[in-house]
DNA sequence: TATTATTTTTAGCTTTGCCTAAAAACAATA
DNA sequence: TATTGTTTTTAGGCAAAGCTAAAAATAATA
């Protein structure tokens, strides 16, 4: 099929057109795979050749219907990954991304549905990140970002926008996991940033945590 | 640590050396890794500048310790792998080595003490293989080839010294796997090959497949 | 609009791991 | 021992995926 590398770029790919809706950059691209920009430009023409992607010089990538299918089965198997080693193997969920980065390239049909099925077809990973089925359907949740609500919002966190060890060790340490009901307290106006109740407990947040924290009300 | 190609060429030099007492030649090498004897010379050169084998020219190869404790993970790694496929995810015993090729290549301390545990640390694999402890330990089992016993012994099954799909199909089509109880009848002088009765049905195997039968009596 | 700054692409190199063809070393045999 | 045959190594190349430095295109600004 195509290689680990092919699949990584698609894969990241797929999760900068989340945010944007034209093209995507080759900046955006060697920044989130730490590479530079000509190899990013080398990378996304051979997937063009592969009908995988969709360039046009100087106006980024696109993802054509068989790169979405490609990149969706690698995000799948990802989140399949972490969420075996959270519910299966006693990980942290801040421990689970660097070996999923690894495992999400095996091939074999058998073992993904295998293991689906062998965690009871879950439907979110263990960041609250939606796990695709088989056939590249994503379960959409309606959520909002933490930094969208107003004082006197009351919700539950529902997913993490930042795969980082440090960035979840924090919410761990705040209290803060999924399905945690919070409160909004307060928004200063000057920074953004935000105070909340966690279980009786008083935290303060900053834009750039409640920009990545999403929640449902 | 080291390269996926240099894992299976330490992992193919292992094996090659349980069958023979000195140096692993270029061409043993080349054949179990389908490659080109030129290609084996270049990375085992690599390898001797790594420590990780000791090389003469026209002598073959040896693993230094650093080199045995490197392969016995990679092949700890194999066989608990394949043993959750079999043992966890439903998958038969001769679907899982293509597979386990590719786990065994997976970094993580953490995921193969995890594994381990899951699996209640078992000693051998679904092929009856032994599986090496953490600390490279193999469980020692006195094992004889099937071709190596007698008319009239009686033995059990408990490993098979050939990976491919095809043979361990066809064990399973005459009813034979691991722990199956067997008694030789008969032995033809022309050819070796053998009769036997398992459960109570008088099979005939080629000493090809004899010698690929490991038993304890 | 002309100039400057930024982004993207092109050109040319490097490393890894493989290949073929030719040379060298070792093994077998007349 | 000299010749022939086999195995191994060396030499020279290739594709993948990265890099730096320079050129070209686009964007920003005076
Ligand atoms: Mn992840
Ligand atoms: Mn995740
Ligand atoms: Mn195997
Ligand atoms: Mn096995």
């Amino acid at each position: 099929m195509f290689t680990q590398s092919e699949e990584n770029y698609l894969k990241a790919i797929f999760h900068l057109q989340e945010e944007t809706n034209d093209g995507v950059s080759t900046s955006s691209l060697s920044e989130l795979l730490n590479t530079k920009a000509a190899s990013v430009t080398e990378m996304v023409k051979k997937l063009a050749d592969k009908s995988l992607v969709d360039y046009r010089k100087y106006y980024g990538v696109q993802l054509t219907e068989l790169g979405k299918n490609q990149a969706l089965s690698v995000v799948r198997k990802h989140r399949l990954w972490e969420s075996f080693l959270v519910e299966r193997l006693n990980f942290k969920w801040d421990e689970v991304h660097e070996v999923a980065e690894q495992l999400e390239h095996i091939k074999s049909a058998k073992l993904v549905e295998e293991l689906d099925k062998f965690l009871g077809r879950p439907h979110y990973d263990p960041h609250g990140d939606p796990i695709p089925d088989a056939n590249g359907n994503l379960p959409k949740a309606a959520k909002k970002r933490l930094s969208q609500l107003k004082a006197g919002n009351r919700a539950v966190c529902k997913g993490f926008n930042d795969t980082s060890s440090s960035f979840l060790k924090y919410l761990d340490r705040q209290g803060i996991g999924m399905d945690t009901s919070i409160e909004v307290l307060q928004i200063e106006s000057f920074d953004e940033s935000m105070t909340i109740k966690v279980d009786e407990k008083e935290i303060s947040l900053s834009k750039t945590a409640t920009d990545h924290i999403y929640v449902e009300d």
